[in-house]
DNA sequence: CTATGATGGAAAC
DNA sequence: TTTCCCTCATAGC
């Protein structure tokens, strides 16, 4: 199972395992819930063939059929189910996609539960959530020029910025306190103010901690020097401000601040990130 | 057991 | 700028 944070890495970690799980396969389609009864009538029994992640969008494509479109929100959670004897999915779950792993023939379900969407997306409906997006750390085609491209229009803190999916796509709350920090910038400097170094290093910084996401599924941050040796990192250890306010910064031991911009709790150490 | 809040974002004012 | 929606782990009684 799936618990990760949903941002970015999350969504383009769930396609990669949803390729392999299910893609150039027929695939039973249902909804549980119901709420997604008609969609999936429309899908049931086709072959899926590819799976594309944008930013926090997920587009599962059929063969003749529309594309379907998925966004988890805050509450949204994909889980795997393997084998013939689990358990059926629950009274809740809004989507199963379920079929035969090509690799094995291992039976797999993919089952979806409390998306803020779900919903069949013909292309026009596609266009305009792809024009909402700005460019994504995690799509090799995306580059620090567009990010910089962006940030010229603008004149908020980037601490907001960073939090609009026009601006930059598949950052969220945990990757937007946690950059900033590892950059040395204060989430309240107005982008105006910030070099195109900066702004480039901001960019790599995300490419890099959205990629080690992708890849584990999990959001850690902190470098082994400013953590307990050992093996698994603990929860606790995992972030250097992110939901630590009131803690020691683990570099300067100043406490963590918390306040709330672009509608949600940034977190930063004013030691390490100075004040605009 | 119920209350709370969380990673997101669109719609309503 | 605030409200609302979606689900579930965790905190508190």
């Amino acid at each position: 199972m799936l618990r990760g944070m949903p941002e970015g890495h999350t969504i383009h970690r769930l396609a990669r395992l949803h390729r392999a799980a299910l893609t150039g396969t027929t695939v039973a389609v249902s909804s549980p819930q119901g709420r997604f009864a008609e969609g999936a009538a429309v899908l049931d029994g086709r072959r899926l063939d590819t799976i594309d992640a944008i930013g926090k969008h997920l587009f599962y494509r059929f063969s003749d059929a529309p594309a379907l479109h998925i966004h988890l929100g805050l509450f949204g959670k994909f889980r795997t189910v393997r084998g013939v004897d689990a358990a059926p999915p629950g009274e809740q779950t809004r989507l199963v996609l379920a079929g035969r792993q090509p690799r094995d023939d291992t039976p797999v379900r993919l089952q979806l539960s409390g998306p803020t969407a779900c919903e069949l997306c013909d292309p026009a409906a596609e266009a305009a959530i792809r024009a909402r997006l700005g460019p994504d750390p995690l799509d090799p085609r995306c580059e620090a020029s567009a990010f910089l491209a962006t940030l010229a229009r603008r004149r908020a803190a980037i601490g907001q910025v960073l939090l609009d999916q026009r601006a930059i796509a598949g950052v969220g709350n945990v990757y937007r306190a946690e950059a900033l920090f590892l950059e040395g910038v204060h989430p309240d400097t107005p982008v105006t103010a910030l070099s195109a170094r900066t702004c480039t290093s901001l960019w790599q910084r995300l490419v890099t901690l959205l990629t080690a996401g992708a890849r584990s599924g999990r959001i850690v941050t902190v470098a082994p020097a400013d953590r307990p040796g050992g093996g698994r990192v603990r929860r606790e250890d995992a972030h250097y401000v992110y939901r630590r306010a009131g803690l020691p910064c683990r570099r300067c031991a100043e406490a963590i601040r918390a306040w709330p911009l672009g509608g949600r709790p940034v977190y930063a150490c004013t030691g390490c990130q100075p004040p605009p």
